[in-house]
DNA sequence: CGCTTTTGACCAGCGC
DNA sequence: GCGCTGGTCAAAAGCG
């Protein structure tokens, strides 16, 4: 996993190493049309950052996607996306704590997921069951990007070294667990970074053509 | 009035 | 076992 990161790399290359070895990245484009963005994403996003060579680990059964791979209307998208599953089709634990905490330093590194109330326990074997999960930077003046489902802020929380606070979303429908999680880099503030957990279970509230785009990804990836 | 956001507190997991 | 940290809850406040 990150173990290999040399503790020299800037925290960016850390980053960088972390996500393309284990999670999806998204490098977006100024001429992107919305309608590529990925998850219906319809916010004007500004350039992303070079997209970083593509680096798998070993450890985990790697799938690279190539843009030729991509749906029709994902022509705007570039090669860059990298996705990497469990053998059981399911995102490493690791993954997203990894991408979460990036902006730790050195080795401080932690992999766990708190569970606060006393009802939680008793979905706690759930938990274990690893969701899908992925998440990718964008630079972006907003820090909420509007990808066609309605979220609601349930906490927000300060992270260690760094002052922008991390902020947790779940999706408003009934029945649908999915959760993200949006902070900013510490070494570049524009550059926000959107974890995803879990599956949604019905389609984006936009209108029709948003929702079109962002089904038809939400099919791809989840 | 209903929905969303804020925020302090609580809890679990991990490292030492 | 203890302290630290991140994730979540839930009451209060804010907003349309």
């Amino acid at each position: 996993m990150a173990s290999g990161a040399s503790l020299n790399q800037s925290l960016f290359e850390e980053q960088e190493m972390i996500m393309s070895s284990q999670l999806g990245i998204f490098p977006f484009h100024t001429n992107m049309a919305s309608s590529n963005f990925p998850l219906g994403f319809n916010q004007p996003l500004k350039t992303l950052s070079p997209p970083s060579p593509l680096t798998t680990l070993s450890d985990h059964s790697t799938l690279t996607k190539q843009k030729e791979d991509f749906p029709p209307h994902f022509s705007g998208l570039p090669q860059l996306l990298s996705l990497q599953r469990s053998a059981s089709n399911h995102w490493a634990w690791g993954g997203l704590s990894d991408c979460m905490s990036m902006k730790r330093g050195g080795g401080e590194d932690h992999h766990h997921l708190g569970v606060a109330a006393v009802k939680m326990k008793k979905i706690k074997a759930r938990r274990k069951v690893r969701e899908p999960r992925f998440c990718f930077k964008t630079m972006s003046d907003v820090d909420v990007l509007d990808d066609g489902y309605k979220w609601r802020k349930y906490g927000q929380k300060v992270v260690k070294n760094t002052q922008h606070p991390r902020s947790y979303y779940r999706c408003t429908q009934d029945n649908c667990r999915v959760k993200k999680r949006v902070e900013r880099l510490a070494d570049d503030p524009r550059m926000v970074i959107t974890s995803y957990e879990g599956r949604h279970i019905h389609s984006p509230s936009h209108d029709e053509e948003d929702s079109q785009g962002a089904s038809q990804l939400g099919n791809f990836f989840w």
